[in-house]
RNA sequence: GCGAGAGUGGCGGAACUGGCAGACGCGCGAGACUUAGGAUCUCGUGGGAGACCGUGGGGGUUCAAGUCCCCCCUCUCGCACCA
């Protein structure tokens, strides 16, 4: 018998049976308890690359565990569709973008079934097809209706790259000099001044927040992001009067989370941006200065300027307003570090009680005036060389307030602060209203005309989709290439006739990803984006698996969009993903070499242990392990990998080489270890048939209950078997623990192979019944892990398919202990020897035995133990 | 600086409520079968000659600590002048 089983045979063989007899198609059943399952649908690149096979490995373990649990599995597939690269193709070859993608969607799509992935295909949905872009048009206008979309001009930002406004969330950091770059390419993102479609988000900031407590089952990481984006605070406006009014600006409005500080404050500070400085300065002999000094700041990109080393500077208006409280005149100053975007763009400065405004005053002489008392008693202003900055203390200096704690303070300060009339107190977000404008052609077309006679004016319901017009002039230069196409633009306004214009952006494809997981429940709905019915069997998404990155991007909008179509009556859920399980990077090492630089591991070789490269012999640099990525070569193609050892064995080692939520470190190695690992199954099982071609019945306790005539062999397989089942349910129920459940399963193996020897012949019926259930408890559990290889084994033990509809096999507690227990007796709690014991044995029984021990006799040398700890079943330790 | 997480053999990683540290896999060593083996199978594999020592370091609690408590170090990720 060959050595290796044919896995190019039969995973064909078995994709194309599910596909034929619809396996994995469902359809809504009161009677059976559902249970969605999802993972991030993919961007159509081109090519599947390793992350997607790890991602669609585990969600499909679950969906399948759970389809053998018996439930009712939605498990569905489709595809991010629209976006830049296709639109870049376009550019540059001049592929259309719907051809690129639907080119690119057919590839993957054959490279993800021939990862034998348990999907509904029936529900694959695409968000570039105007049946699905159609349904954002609708939630556009929606809400709009509700005043949850809208046009502002504001400041944005902008790539130049992609020649687009990108969202707040869609600027990251680069892990460099901290500057904002682009989230898809890289490119450090610039300010513009645009009007912009925003969806109002941050009408739903509270909810999103609270909902962040029920959402026990998500990492507390994302959590804690999400919690942190979202940045709400407490706190106070008051408008702090100008000294001298100027036009309509009689105050400067503040926001301060420490109003217990305000006898402290000697200054203000204003955000360059601020229309207010150009106003304070008219005339003045300061503008000038002021003038340049706002030039030279906003000159730098937001992230320079924010960095958080950078030193603060600011300059002097000219300009004093007043202190409510004291009637003191306090000068007004222009500040680096001041947000114009967060709370009202000014701050009362305090520099005893924030650490900015103290090195601010330390660096230009303003005075710095102590108004909280530590609880020690030891601070002073002369000796002060930082800010004190904590909310433990008694107020000093403030006037009826004095004495006061600083919680005590906060409060009746509010309080005052109302009562005057100067300001009220209120809560700040961090949070920004979504910016959903794009620059580009493939994306949806937000549905809205401008008509010169009525203005904005949305587009009818009964006119959707407004569809993407297909001859487009792609060159890559200056803004949407919609704005070149005349018949799409120029319209007529459908409130009144008059000539109009079409809005020519389109909407960030986020937007098409926030509610994907309910199109599925109704794909083909014509009547609505979703079903409510379909929506309210299959919502939530029971399992939801996908990157890290998303943690604020795509999980927040998600869950805003779900609120929002709560609102609308579409579904009943609050959060859209009851678990959330962000599974890790693929990693593997870097090879360098100093000719050739960064080495694709197939141009590396190894001779006498040393790593060469390929071209020029030059010992090879192992870098650091690092993510997968075209630019470092330190890739692992899964086409190459699924030819040489099939899906079964990518799938596998996927899910073995570390648990989910961690990097996989990528090593050809370990994947020769798991094709080896389903070699030996394959191998067992096929020596094993003759004697298990008999129908299955799952191993109940009815047919199995240990005889006293059962042989050792027929206890040693049934507590092999049993004691698996439990582990393995146990892992897959309870923790994702794939990595041990493959581990356990290997531990089965192993262990089968001992109990049943070289020439695996059975002795007995009841050793032969006991061997045809641990062998087709074995191929039921390597069912979702790997499906075909299970399916196949299954057949060839006489078992009609599909395993994957089997039920998952049961274990009995009793039949997976053991006979005997194995003792560790310590002393002094030092294992010193071990003792086997029939199961059940006494506490008297078990210690008497262990004095006899020869060892621990031994160790005792007659001395009576002061304390005898014993625990059943783990261990007894004598303590002399 | 703030927040989250992690430090265990040569490597990836196990260890339920404190109870045999190192499951499983890789790698390595020995053997078997072989013309051959980079196939397969079997056995071995934390360190140390040993008493013993071993889960980042130092204290502590306990009969017993990878696990609990205190202090410290290192690394990764996220956020970072948010008033």
């Amino acid at each position: 018998m060959s050595a290796f089983y044919d896995h190019r045979t039969i995973e064909a063989k078995w994709q194309a049976y599910w596909e034929q007899h619809g396996i994995f198609h469902v359809t809504e059943d009161p009677s059976r308890p559902k249970y969605y399952c999802l993972e991030m649908f993919p961007y159509p690149s081109g090519r599947i690359h390793m992350g997607h096979v790890r991602v669609y490995a585990i969600g499909d373990v679950m969906a399948r565990y759970k389809k053998m649990r018996g439930y009712n599995v939605l498990h569905p597939m489709g595809w991010d569709a629209f976006g830049l690269p296709a639109e870049n193709a376009a550019i540059e070859k001049g592929v259309h973008p719907s051809t690129w993608t639907q080119e690119n969607v057919a590839y993957m799509k054959g490279q993800l079934k021939r990862m034998g992935l348990s999907y509904d295909w029936s529900r694959e949905i695409n968000t570039s097809h105007p049946d699905y872009y159609r349904w954002n048009q609708w939630l556009f206008l929606k809400m709009y209706e509700r005043g949850l979309a809208y046009r502002k001009r504001s400041a944005v930002n902008w790539c130049p790259s992609c020649e687009t406004v990108l969202a707040n969330e869609q600027v990251l950091t680069h892990e460099g000099d901290g500057a904002g770059v682009c989230w898809r390419c890289g490119t450090v993102v610039v300010q513009r001044e645009l009007e912009q479609w925003f969806f109002r988000i941050t009408a739903y900031a509270d909810q999103l927040l609270d909902g962040c407590d029920r959402l026990t089952k998500w990492p507390a990481r994302v959590l804690a992001m999400q919690r942190h984006w979202i940045g709400k605070s407490h706190g106070v406006e008051i408008d702090f009067p100008l000294a001298e009014p100027v036009g309509e600006y009689r105050a400067i409005r503040i926001f301060t989370t420490r109003p217990d500080t305000i006898y402290g404050a000697t200054f203000m500070s204003l955000a360059p941006e601020s229309p207010l400085v150009e106003a304070l300065i008219q005339g003045r002999p300061e503008a000038e200065a002021v003038r340049a000094f706002v030039a030279r700041t906003s000159r730098l990109d937001k992230a320079a300027r924010l960095a958080a080393d950078r030193e603060k500077e600011g300059v002097f208006t000219g300009a004093y307003a007043v202190n409510p409280f004291t009637q003191e005149r306090i000068p007004i100053w222009v500040a680096n570090f001041v947000l114009y975007e967060y709370g009202t763009g000014a701050i009362m400065a305090v520099p005893a009680h924030d650490q900015r405004d103290f090195e601010f005053a330390t660096k230009y002489g303003i005075p710095i005036r102590l108004v909280i008392q530590n609880p020690e008693g030891t601070l002073s202003e002369a000796t002060l060389n930082a800010a004190y900055e904590a909310e433990e203390g008694i107020l000093i200096n403030s006037q009826q307030f004095s004495g006061l704690t600083v919680q005590a303070a906060q409060e009746a300060i509010g309080h005052y602060v109302e009562q005057q009339g100067w300001g009220r107190r209120t809560v700040n977000y961090r949070l920004r209203d979504w910016g959903i404008s794009r620059q580009r052609y493939w994306g949806t077309p937000i549905p809205i005309i401008y008509c010169e006679v009525c203005g904005i004016v949305p587009v009818s319901e009964q006119d959707l989709p407004v569809r993407l017009p297909e001859h487009v002039p792609f060159t890559g230069r200056g803004g949407s290439p919609l704005q070149d196409v005349t018949e799409f633009v120029q319209t007529t306004c459908p409130r009144c006739g008059s000539p109009a214009r079409r809005e020519t952006d389109t909407m960030d494809t986020f937007v098409d990803s926030s509610w994907y997981f309910l199109r599925y429940c109704s794909p083909q709905a014509t009547h609505a984006p979703v079903d409510e019915k379909a929506a309210s069997y299959w919502m939530p998404v029971d399992q939801y698996v996908g990157g890290i990155e998303h943690a604020v991007l795509h999980l927040l909008y998600a869950r805003f969009l779900t609120k929002v179509m709560r609102d609308l009556g579409l579904t009943t859920v609050d959060e859209p993903f009851v678990n959330l399980l962000t599974q890790g990077m693929v990693t593997k090492e870097t090879y360098w070499c100093d000719e050739h630089r960064w080495m694709h591991p197939s141009e590396v070789v190894k001779t006498n242990g040393k790593l060469r490269c390929r071209h020029c012999q030059r010992l090879i640099t192992v870098g650091r392990t690092e993510k997968m990525s075209k630019s470092k070569k330190n890739i692992a193609s899964p086409e190459e990998l699924s030819d040489r050892y099939g899906a079964d064995t990518a799938r596998l080692f996927s899910l073995f080489a570390a648990p989910p939520e961690k990097d996989l470190e990528w090593s050809d190695s370990g994947v020769e270890g798991c094709y080896r690992f389903l070699n030996r199954i394959w191998r067992l099982v096929m020596d094993m048939v003759p004697q298990c071609s008999v129908p299955h019945s799952s191993p109940d306790r009815s047919s199995t209950t240990p005889s006293a005539n059962s042989t050792a062999r027929v206890r040693a397989l049934q507590r092999a078997t049993h004691r698996t089942i439990k582990k393995v349910t146990n892992d897959l129920e309870h923790e994702c623990q794939f990595n041990t459940a493959v581990a356990a399963l290997m531990e089965f193996v192993n262990e089968l192979y001992k109990i049943l020897g070289e020439d695996k012949a059975l002795s007995s019926p009841e050793e032969a019944e006991a061997a045809r259930q641990a062998i087709h408890s074995l191929i039921l559990m390597l069912a979702p892990f790997a499906p075909h290889l299970a399916e196949e084994l299954w057949a060839r033990a006489g078992q009609s398919p599909s395993v994957a509809g089997q039920c998952w096999p049961s274990f009995d507690p009793q039949l997976a202990t053991s006979e005997e227990w194995i003792i560790p007796i310590q002393v002094n709690g030092k294992l010193r020897s071990k003792l086997i014991v029939p199961a059940g044995s006494s506490r008297e029984e078990i210690i008497a035995r262990a004095r006899q021990d020869s060892k621990i006799a031994e160790w005792l040398q007659g001395r009576e133990p002061r304390k005898i700890i014993y625990i059943e079943t783990k261990l007894v330790n004598f303590v002399v």
